[in-house]
DNA sequence: TATATATGGATAA
DNA sequence: TATCCCTATATAA
């Protein structure tokens, strides 16, 4: 279940466990059969993300590139050889390297794309705080372009890629709730200093997720994280991204996210929930007020 | 067994 | 705003 992070740290994984290697292709379930004859028996010379979007390059596969969206449901599990499938469902693409195999089901989007397909994803994409260049060249400031001239509220600019990539609705939830920000203000009444300090935190935190494979936003989870980290900033992190720590090294803790009903951790009242753009929105009414700029 | 829901997003209306 | 796609899992019946 993908946001920004998990992308991530998969495109990390693939480069570690299959990178600069001959690759047998497939598609048992048969839909991404004629595609994966072209790749098949091709070196995967690297994965790259952007946001949601995940992209693995092969040589001698003219300019194309194979483009990956996990949407909500997708997964692609990469396991050692030796290690049983559980056999669900039959994958739409595997990819088997000399030690390990990489299993693709329930992805939105697995096709062949040429390079000015790929760039025009990239064009749509608003900056990505897990992507290097993007945080060092005034991210920030791009994407606060767009929420400053807007009257959406930012609960919904905050899922919307083509503001920013690679936040989903669990950090969306979480990191306005460790903001204290009221999710129905308007983008243009946020205030500069608030964005800032939101964008910040994403790019402290979805390092640490990605790290991790796992949204950690409760504060003790944070702290323990970058001691485990170790020194180093957030972007340094995320391009030394081990990706390796999988599974559940901490317990499932959120603020608000599919917390209705029960108490604030901070204030007492109770969390409540709301469909917004779709997809449903936790927030703490008593946390997360209105506030002056 | 059936149904609902899910960390997403495109498209139709 | 509603519908659809794709799969896994939890809960209800």
């Amino acid at each position: 279940m993908p946001e920004g992070h998990t992308i991530h740290a998969l495109a990390a994984r693939l480069n570690r466990t299959l990178g600069g290697e001959q690759v047998d292709v497939s598609s048992p379930q048969g839909r991404f059969a004629a595609d994966a004859t072209l790749i098949d028996g091709r070196t995967l010379d690297h994965a790259s993300a952007r946001g949601k979007h995940l992209f693995i390059h092969f040589d001698d596969l003219a300019d194309l590139t194979l483009h990956v969206h996990l949407g909500l449901i997708g997964s692609f599990h990469v396991k050692q050889r030796s290690e049983q499938g559980t056999a669900a469902s039959p994958p739409r693409l595997r990819l088997e390297g000399r030690s390990h195999i990489a299993e693709l089901r329930g992805p939105m989007i697995c096709a062949l794309i040429d390079e000015p397909s790929r760039q025009t994803i990239l064009d749509k994409l608003g900056p990505d705080p897990l992507h290097a260049p993007d945080v060092l060249a005034d991210g920030a400031g791009r994407a606060w372009a767009r929420i400053s001239r807007s009257r959406k509220v930012i609960a919904e600019l905050l899922l919307d890629q083509s503001v920013l990539a690679g936040v989903g609705n669990v950090y969306r939830c979480e990191v306005l709730f460790r903001h204290r920000i009221d999710p129905f203000t308007p983008g243009r009444e946020l205030g500069r200093r608030l964005w800032d300090s939101l964008w910040d935190d994403l790019v402290a935190l979805l390092p640490l997720g990605a790290a991790f494979s796992q949204i950690l936003t409760m504060q003790d989870q944070v702290d323990a994280a970058a001691e485990l980290v170790g020194d180093g900033s957030a972007l340094a992190i995320a391009e030394g991204l081990t990706g390796e720590r999988l599974g559940d090294h901490f317990e499932r803790r959120f603020h608000t996210y599919q917390r209705t009903g029960e108490r604030c951790d901070r204030c007492g009242r109770r969390i409540r929930e709301q469909v917004l753009g779709g997809r449903t929105l936790y927030w703490c009414p008593g946390c997360q007020r209105r506030r002056k700029r």
